[in-house]
DNA sequence: GCTAAGATC
């Protein structure tokens, strides 16, 4: 069968077990050669029930504990009960001691003393933990026990990525101390503080946590603070650690814990004053990993191909497929879907049921990829098996267990920044050996399973790269920059951040606050741009909202805000494109995107829609979560406004300066991203960095407007400018004068198009009697 | 002729 011949073409590769990988691990070697075996005795309960007082001013169980020198077995006593240590009145229940039990198996447990003893002498630890060790849930649990942070009034704190992570591994956590969700326990993401004032354990996200530096920058909350998945390397962790390697400085009683996993642990240490390191294996089954003995031509067409092999030829078990992105994904469903159909009728297949899986998906579509795997058609039968087929979403934010084989055909979708030209856009990129490694950790969930790399053996050792560049190295730092103004770091060139980004990029986001009057021309933060940094959000959109009511138009601005800041709210379904371009033609204001999607919005909130506003989104195309998550956001933004008295104003409806006074204010955030048609009368070219760009093929916007300002530059097939509303250029010049000094533009169609504006301006203006002014 | 995912007092 050619299913068969080609499954064979993949070389063999044994991949080592976790297990083996730990015992061999260089950064282990603390573990075997000291005194550990001083521990081992442990302070017996008499001995420590000598020591200092119970914390709580409650002895009822446990041994006394004295802060920063508490030993494992006296934590163990202590949560052995039977009285709640944290919570002295609360008996434990009966589930607890049954999830104890489990927690107690986990690999972390074997070596909770030789945390503690570590923890004890050192300020900064950098933690090591695979996947399945049970590091975040337990680790912050281990610290309580020993930081005591109730009897200092503080708390510990443990930051995450994502905001689900945040919030489940709280809920978990609850459980396993026994105590309510939110109160010892608790978490805490943007739009939901699920804590109270007896909080000892706040889970949260780490822009959570940099926020509140904004307002707190030693952060003296806090007694010990986790940055967990550090390895990931996210925007607000980097900015985190370097903030906090300032910090701990200042508060020699603030103790800093960075979990990560192996990869990178060294870069870590070295970066944080060669802090110790303690490691601990995960738990997870072996993947056999396989590699094309060529270079694949056309990596979906290897795909679809991959996956039908293994539903032919492989025992029972689920497929997780990696691609980039909704098109391509819901494509090679179908596919997939038709191919399957094909193989039941011809070859006696089992049957394959195919999900498709990807962030902008409604998440009633997403909780179908945990449903069971279809039985076979007849007892006795060929296996069924589900096949979803994923961005990488799947790759650290979901989880799905069930999976056996998984596919990977090395690519997706990465942020990257290039400062010369100042944008920002996705590029199908090759993923890095790090990211290959967790794709294929992904199918040995439950049981030993199998990867299939859909690239040479040799192009995963040269070509790969270890790590993805972090983040902060692809960003505009424009917020970035002004969140660390906020944060109080005023010598941005010397701040040690871990991967210091490109001078030009730095450059670049001060020069762009400077034109936004955020910063003045010495660096400093300007009111304005104190005032910017209170909103969660993009200086351009922050300055256009602190600048709004100027244009009498701020609750509309809100609004527009607000839709800007959430994913896309039409929708666009392959199978009803001409529907939903019809429905999305009742809100089509002419002038531009950015006014379409105000009319979507106030048509949403309108009694009529109000009355089944999810029907009413389906009937009309448009995403109700989206429209929903504005609202919130709006909300959000509007309690700001109302603490810092920008007022909000509107103009009347029937004004017809309405729409005219949100365009101008429009340009008041977002004069950088203006283009202009040039005189062929196709492409557009921005102003400044003369780049030539489409007008993206969504805009309601006809070829008809000579100026417009644009939300995005998005790069993809072309070079797309996308959201865009036709604006006039004498605006340019009158609300924004310094950038649009025509002097120093570059010769060209944009300069002579703007002397001219000016000069008809100027004309007009010493024309008019000075009072008409 | 449209292409991620995660985050923000």
């Amino acid at each position: 069968m050619a299913a068969e011949q080609q499954t064979s073409r993949f070389k063999r590769r044994k991949m080592v077990p976790a297990d083996d990988v730990d015992r061999k691990n260089p950064y282990l070697a603390h573990m075997y050669n000291d005194n550990e075996s001083q521990h081992d005795s442990g302070v017996s309960l008499s001995d420590a029930a000598s020591l200092n007082g119970h914390p709580n001013g409650n002895g009822s169980n446990g041994s006394a504990m004295k802060r920063h020198a508490t030993t494992m077995k006296q934590a163990q006593t202590a949560e052995d009960g039977p009285h709640n240590y944290f919570k002295p009145a609360a008996q434990l229940s009966d589930r607890y001691f049954g999830i104890l039990k489990t927690r107690r198996g986990l690999p972390v447990h074997a070596q909770r003393q030789e945390f503690l003893d570590m923890y004890q002498k050192t300020q900064i630890l950098v933690f090591v933990g695979e996947t399945g060790s049970g590091k975040t849930t337990q680790i912050p649990q281990f610290v309580l026990f020993d930081d005591l942070p109730q009897s200092q009034a503080k708390m510990v704190a443990c930051t995450q990525p994502r905001r689900v992570a945040a919030m489940s591994v709280a809920q978990r956590v609850a459980q396993e101390m026994d105590v309510t969700l939110g109160e010892e326990v608790g978490y805490s993401i943007r739009f939901e503080d699920m804590t109270s004032p007896k909080t000892i354990l706040k889970y949260m996200t780490d822009g959570m946590l940099l926020r509140e530096a904004m307002n707190d920058h030693n952060l003296t909350r806090y007694s010990t603070i986790i940055l967990d998945e550090a390895h990931e390397r996210t925007l607000a962790t980097d900015i985190l650690m370097g903030l906090l390697k300032e910090v701990v400085t200042r508060r020699p009683d603030l103790k800093l814990i960075i979990m990560s996993a192996t990869l990178d642990a060294q870069k870590f240490q070295k970066y944080f004053m060669n802090a110790p390191l303690l490691a601990v294996p995960g738990r997870t089954h072996p993947v056999e990993i396989f590699y094309t003995p060529e270079p694949e031509r056309d990596y979906v067409e290897a795909a679809l191909r991959t996956v039908l092999q293994i539903h032919a030829t492989e025992p029972e078990g689920d497929i997780l497929l990696f691609l980039t992105g909704e098109e391509e994904i819901e494509d090679a469903c179908r596919k997939i879907r038709l191919e399957s159909d094909d193989m039941i009728r011809e070859a006696d297949a089992g049957p394959l049921e195919v999900y498709p899986l990807y962030g902008s998906l409604p998440p009633a579509q997403q909780q179908k990829i945990f449903s069971a795997a279809p039985a076979p058609f007849k007892t006795g039968g060929r296996p069924g098996r589900k096949c979803i087929v994923s961005t990488n979403i799947a790759e650290t934010s979901l989880t799905i267990d069930g999976i056996v084989y998984v596919v990977d055909p090395g690519f997706s979708k990465q942020k990257v920044y290039n400062p010369r030209i100042r944008v920002e856009s996705l590029l199908v990129s090759p993923i890095s050996k790090a990211s290959a490694q967790q794709r294929a950790g992904r199918a040995g969930r439950t049981r030993p399973g199998k990867c299939f790399r859909l690239y040479t053996e040799g192009a995963f050792k040269k070509e790969l790269i270890d790590q993805s560049y972090p983040e902060i190295l692809r960003s505009n730092l424009a917020s970035t920059v002004l969140e660390l103004k906020k944060l109080g770091i005023d010598d941005l060139v010397h701040f040690d951040l871990m991967d210091p980004p490109a001078p030009e990029t730095l450059m670049r986001a001060l020069e762009e606050l400077n034109y936004l009057a955020c910063l003045d021309d010495e660096g400093e933060l300007t009111a304005l741009g104190k005032l910017a940094s209170d909103f969660p959000l993009d200086p351009a959109l922050a300055v256009m909202l602190i600048s709004s009511p100027e244009f009498y138009c701020s609750n509309e601005i809100l609004s527009l805000t607000s839709l800007l800041s959430v994913p896309q709210v039409f929708v666009r379904p392959a199978a009803a494109r001409k529907r939903a371009d019809e429905m999305k033609e009742l809100f089509t204001h002419t002038d531009g995107d950015h006014l379409t999607m105000l009319n979507v919005y106030h048509a949403f909130k309108s009694p009529s829609a109000q009355d089944n506003p999810k029907q009413w989104c389906h009937d009309h195309f448009l995403s109700y979560r989206a429209l929903q998550q504005a609202d919130n956001v709006r909300l959000q933004l509007k309690r700001i406004m109302e603490r810092e008295e920008v007022e909000l104003v509107s103009t009347p409806f029937e004004d017809k300066k309405y729409y005219e006074n949100i365009r101008r204010a429009l340009v008041a955030g977002f004069f950088m991203q203006v283009a202009k048609r040039e005189s062929s009368g196709k492409t557009y070219v921005t102003v400044k960095d003369e780049q030539s760009v489409l007008l993206h093929p969504s805009t309601v916007l006809g070829q008809d407007s000579e100026w417009v300002v644009y939300n995005e530059f998005v790069l993809t097939s072309k070079n797309y400018i996308r959201t865009v509303t036709a604006v006039k250029p004498e605006w340019l010049l009158e609300i924004s004068p310094t950038y649009y000094n025509v002097e120093e533009f570059r010769k060209g169609e944009v300069k002579s198009s703007l002397m001219k504006v000016r000069d008809r301006a100027n004309r007009r203006a010493a024309v008019a009697p000075a009072g008409r002014r």
